[in-house]
DNA sequence: ATGTTCGGCTATATCGTTTAAGCATAGGGT
DNA sequence: ACCCTATGCTTAAACGATATAGCCGAACAT
């Protein structure tokens, strides 16, 4: 049985009891017989014994040897936030189908704690690092891809820094979203956001931009802005104040800014959708279950977790990889709010 | 900066530079300096090499030498599961205050997936693992525990077996919510489960049904079981029974059948609570949004989590721990849903 | 002078793998 | 008879950190 505290089979106990030498069985056990010319019965014994054993090789070994520890890094801001659980549960079983596993850490938001918990992860030895940046980590990222160390970024990446990224295409979800309000009959469409610089911010912000221009609505621009640190009361205030200005309809910009504004629109009684047409982000039971189910944006979690994962694991096998930058689309999902 | 790539700076390198073996080096840098008479002339320098090189450990010949990992194995039936992903957050943090790194994996509530992770786990090199068993993994555990290997069972414990566990006290958190609704004046309290025979289901049942006994309610327990492979559908064909059957309120035993459950009262709709009372298990913002918010039990997951992993690395850094078996009290949030 | 003690340090084996280099034997060709 | 080659295997160095055993010289006691 597996086991800890007992003392381990190695190698060499292997090679003492076919009477051959541990590099023998090194490469039989990994295959490399023809490579290295050992005769088929050798091999057949060797497996053998080793099965007999129940032989397990010693990662760390293993690892020390190698340079390599079949392990990679994944920093995201809060494995708490089902957005990211799921992502994290897509990434976890792609990369158990790649050979790898996967080390999680939540960077809160906070360039610091990023930081650190990727130092903390490289001193673990992972081989690479899938990371949803932060705000204020752009200068730290760069100095990792200088570095050489192999990662992904995700979700919010800096485009401008050179290593490989993989997100949604939050101009076009963002465009989608805003239209389908606007096609829907609400004219005076607002959006609550973050105020933060990060790319995917920014690009729905831009998103939501275009799709008002483009029909003819610029003027009526009202962005509205929630504070990461009191979600629920921020949106609250902000959906209020867009109220009083005569907005007719909101698109909100991420699943917790979502699910905060059913909170308020639901305290301030506001009827939905004849009061407020709205579109959230990223989906939730909440949206669904909410008295007017919430349309939202969708987006698709497992084409994204496994594309982080795989074009990781392809820069860590494949020398001559190149930066890939990959844009997913999302799905506009209609519900009630927004009819 | 963090390097991957690029060659790392070993004792040697410091020992060379500082003109010293690298026995000392290992001793300064890990504190033994007193305990091996080095002069603190020397430490200084050593400690100063070592900071203007930028030494980092190599952890994989650390683990070699050491035989640890200083990395625990976490497996959870589901981290996309939101009170499974605040779980795995509070394990986190902690295991990080810990100096302790955390390997996760769902098993998905199978026992041949839970037994490859574990054994992947164990072969990774984990020191010790936190284990949300699932059915028929009982001897998988057994096995486990008599190879010595450092386990707390979490959330749903097999409780004969001889290891420390974490968990809810379910019977008393079931018996709080049944009495809670009788005492709310309905009478005829059914209970929506699954059919598993996992002790934290088991004893949700016992309490609810110690609660309708001790009201002098025996003949009219009434628990229906949604099946977790379709509990959507599944509950909603037992809510519909059991309003047949007269039940005027009813009792989720799990977060996945309260959503559920919610999805299908509103399907069906009933009004809650005059036609059925409710309480959930868990929380969510679903509970809370839901026309009309759901009472629900609710889990202390920060103490579930930190306990868990604290028992765990006791037993990893104390020889003479003892076995811990620790149950913490649930919360009854009263919502709309029950009065 | 000789032995003892002790402060300060070094040498080296070890953990379990991988792998470059090389050894020994048998068979083939000339 | 000789060299050459292919085959099948071994030896031993490395990866980087830790820890045991022990060396050296100075200070002290006798």
């Amino acid at each position: 049985m597996a086991d800890l505290k007992t003392k381990k089979v190695s190698l060499k106990d292997i090679a003492q009891r076919a009477g051959v030498s541990t590099a023998l069985v090194s490469f039989a056990l990994n295959g490399k017989d023809k490579e290295h010319r050992i005769s088929e019965e050798t091999v057949r014994h060797i497996l053998q014994i080793a099965k007999e054993l129940n032989y397990k090789p010693n990662i760390a070994a293993k690892n020390l040897r190698s340079g390599k520890s079949g392990t990679i890094g994944v920093v995201i801001p809060d494995i708490s936030n089902p957005f990211f659980a799921q992502i994290v549960r897509g990434m976890e079983d792609v990369a158990a189908r790649l050979g790898y596993t996967v080390f999680f850490g939540s960077s809160d938001e906070y360039a610091s704690k990023l930081q650190g918990l990727v130092e903390s992860l490289i001193n673990r030895g992972v081989d690479g690092l899938i990371i949803a940046p932060c705000e204020h980590s752009e200068e730290f990222l760069q100095q990792l891809v200088e570095s050489n160390v192999p990662i992904v970024q995700f979700d919010r990446p800096y485009k401008e820094i050179e290593s490989s990224y993989v997100a949604l295409n939050n101009h076009r979800a963002a465009y989608l979203a805003t239209s389908h309000l606007i096609e829907a009959g609400f004219h005076r469409v607002g959006m609550v956001a973050y105020d933060i610089s990060l790319s995917h911010m920014q690009e729905r912000i831009e998103g939501y931009k275009a799709a008002m221009e483009h029909h003819g609505l610029k003027s009526e621009i009202t962005i509205g802005y929630a504070k990461s640190d009191n979600v629920r009361k921020s949106t609250a205030k902000v959906i209020a104040r867009m109220k009083e200005k005569g907005v007719d309809a909101l698109f909100f910009a991420t699943n917790t800014i979502s699910v905060a504004g059913l909170y308020a629109v639901s305290e301030q009684k506001i009827a939905i959708p004849h009061e407020l047409g709205l579109v959230g982000f990223d989906g939730s039971d909440a949206f669904e279950l909410y008295a007017t189910s919430l349309s939202y944006i969708k987006q698709p979690i497992e084409k994204l977790s496994s594309k982080a994962v795989e074009i990781l694991v392809n820069m860590l096998e494949d020398d001559n990889s190149t930066i890939q930058s990959v844009l997913i689309d999302g799905e506009l999902i209609v519900n009630a709010s927004s009819s």
